[in-house]
DNA sequence: AATGAATGAGGATTCATTCAT
DNA sequence: GATGAATGAATCCTCATTCAT
C-alpha cells in the first residue's frame, strides 16, 4: 500500500521510534532493524529515507531540540514579566515532550555523540546558547550586570538537575527539578539586592 | 619475556589504556583490540585479566572513582573549617586527575552505562552518596537546617559544571568551574543569613 | 541477484550442506562459515536463516529424521502382512537417503548432541519411540505377548548394526545390515513357536 | 613440591579427569584447562606430559580399552565351559568401569573421533576385533559353522544395547542390558538346535 | 514506495599451545 | 617438575548498508 506523500509519516515515524528505543536500551548501541521494526517498516526503508543511523539519530536529536525550542518560545509568549520569563524558561526544561524518561535518555546519548560528531556538537552548542541567550535576557531587567553570569549558573544548574533525573531510577519528577534550581535562582538574585 | 606476578601490572595498564581509549573515542564503542594494544598486549590477554569488556569498563570506572575518592579524603584532611572543607570538595572535582580529558569523558560514558548495566549505576549512585554525604556534613554547621537541601543543589550543579566542562570543545578549566560553584554557594548561604 | 521466496531454498540447502559437511568431517566442529560456503552463500545469510549454529543442526537433524520417517510410511504402506511390515522396517532403517555415508556419520554427531542438547534428545527419542511403535506392531500378530521385548530387541539390534556401519571404512552396505538383523529376526521368532 | 617419579601419577590423573570431564560434558568440545584444573594441575602441564589434546584423548581412550581388555580376561579366567564364556563376555561389557556413565558417554565421542583420527579408529578396531574374536571362541563349540555370523550379530547387539544406556537419561542399567543381550543369544542358538 | 535478500567488515570471546622462569 | 604469562588463530554472531525487484 505504498502512497504519495508518505515521506513526512516515516520519517517522522522513525524519529519517533529512534527516541523511544534509545530511551528503551538506554544506549546509542540500537540497531537500525530494531527502530525500523518499532516504526512498522522494514530497515531498508530507514535508510532509504535518512541514508544512514547517524543522520536518524542527528534527525531525532533535531526533533527534540526543535521540540524543546517550540515549547520554550510558546511559554514565553505568556509570560508577563521577567520573573515569569526566568520560571517560564526553567519550567519548560522539565516538562513536556523533553522531560519525558525517552527524552532524558535521549538527551544523555547526544551529549556522548556529541563528543566525536561535528554536526551533533554543533545542535548541541545551539540549544546551549539558546537557553543561555533567552536566561540573560530574562535575567538583565533583575539582575543587571551580573545576568550573564547567573545565567551561566543557571544554564549548569539546569543540565546538574536534568542529568541526575536522567540517572534516578525512578520517573523524572520535573516539580522538583523545577523548585530546586528556582530556589538557587531566587538565593542568588535575592544577594544581589543586599 | 614473561614475568612473574605481572597480573597488577597488566589491569593497571589495562585500566588505564581503557581509560585513554574512552577519552580519545569519547565513546564506550571502544575495542578490547585497541585497548589492549594501547597497553601493549594482546586481546586474549585482556580477557584473560578482565573476563570481559563490561568488566574491564567496570574496573576503569572503579579506578576513577577511587582516586576521586582518594583525593577528596586527601583534601578534606587539610581543610580547616567547615568552609575549608566545603571549598576543598568542590576543589577536587574539578582538578587532580578526575578532571583530565581522559576522565571527564569517561565519566560521561559511565552515566550512558549506568543506565543498563547494575554495577556501573551502583558505583554511580555510591559515588552522588559520598560526594552528597560530605557536602550535607560541611554544610551542616554553616547552613543548620537547610544543609540537606543545599548539598543536593551542590552536587547537581557540580555536575552540571562537570558536564558542560566534559562537552565543550576545550581543555577542561577547573578554576573556571570551581568558582561558578563557590560563588553559586555563597549566595545560596549568604541568603540564609538574612 | 535477489529473488523473492528465497527462504525456503537457502534453508535447504543450507541443511544439506550441513548434513554434507559433517559426513565428510565426521564431526560436529564445523565451522558455520564451511557449511555456508558450501551451500554458496555467506555465513551471515546462514544465521540470518537459522540464527544459530545449533538451531542450524537441529533443522539438519529433524530433516533427516523427517525423510527417515517418510520413508517408513512409505514402505509400511506397500508391505502385505505382518512380516513384509517388519521387512519394511528393517530394510528401511539401511537405505535410502538415511543410510548414506553422510547422514549415518551426522546421525553419530546427533546422538553426542543429544548428550547436551534437550532439543537433539528430544528428536532422537521421538525417533526411537517410533520405531519401537512400529516394530511391536508389526511383531504383535507375529510373536504376541512376546512382541514388546522383541521389538526392544530389534530396535537395539539394528542401531547396532547401524553403528557398525557408521564406523566402518568402506561404504555401509545396506543389504549385508538388513540380512543381519533379519536373520536374528527369525531365530528370536522360531525359538517362539518351539 | 615438584617430586621424582610423578610422570605416571600425573599422567593418570589426566586421563581420569578427561574421561570423567568428557563424561560430564557428554562431548569432546572440553578444554584442556578444565581437565587440568580437574586433576589438580596447570594445563601446561597437561600438555607437557601429553604434547597435545589429541594425545591426551588418545591415552585416555587407551585406557578406558585396557581395564575393558583387563575385566573381559579376567572374567574369562573364571569361566567354565562355553555358555559361562560367552556370559562372562557379555557381563564385562555391561559392567565395572567400562559401564559408569563416564565411560559410557566417553566412548560415544570415541566413535565420533574415529571418523577422522586414524589412531582412534585403529583403537576402536582393536576392540571390536578382540571382542568378535572372543565372542567367535566361545561360540565355536556350541554353535559350529554358525559360530562367525552369531559372534557377529552378538557385537552389535552388544553395541546397540550399549548406545541405547548411552542415550538414555537415567544411569546406566547392566543387568538389564546383559538379559538383552543373553535372551538373544539364546534364541539364535536355540534355533540351531532344531 | 517498499522490502526481502544478501554480504563485508568487524568484534567479543575462546583455546590450544609455547615459553621463560 | 611446574606454572603464570602470553598469543595467534579461529569462530560465532551482529549489523549497517546495498540492491534487484
Amino acid at each position: 500500500m505504498p502512497k504519495l506523500g508518505m515521506e513526512p509519516i516515516r520519517r517522522d515515524a522513525l524519529i519517533k521510534a529512534a527516541i523511544a528505543e534509545i530511551g528503551a536500551t538506554g544506549a546509542l548501541e540500537v540497531t537500525v532493524s530494531r527502530i525500523a521494526r518499532r516504526a512498522g517498516m522494514s530497515s531498508a526503508l530507514a535508510h532509504h529515507y535518512f541514508g544512514s543511523k547517524e543522520q536518524m539519530f542527528l534527525a531525532a536529536m533535531r526533533h527534540i531540540l526543535a521540540v524543546y525550542g517550540a515549547e520554550m518560545r510558546g511559554a514565553l509568549v505568556m509570560a508577563r514579566g521577567p520573573e515569569q520569563r526566568l520560571q517560564a524558561l526553567v519550567r519548560v526544561s522539565f516538562s513536556g515532550s523533553n522531560f519525558r524518561r525517552d527524552a532524558v535518555s535521549a538527551w544523555l546519548n547526544f551529549y556522548v555523540m556529541a563528543q566525536r560528531n561535528a554536526q551533533a556538537a554543533r545542535l548541541l552548542r545551539i540549544y546551549q546558547q539558546r537557553l543561555r541567550s533567552n536566561l540573560r535576557h530574562a535575567l538583565r531587567p533583575i539582575a543587571g550586570a551580573r545576568a550573564a553570569d547567573l545565567a551561566e549558573g543557571a544554564a549548569a544548574m539546569i543540565d546538574g538537575v536534568y542529568l541526575r533525573e536522567a540517572l534516578g531510577t525512578g520517573e523524572p519528577n520535573g516539580t522538583r527539578a523545577e523548585q530546586q534550581v528556582t530556589s538557587w535562582l531566587q538565593a542568588a538574585l535575592s544577594r544581589r539586592t543586599e
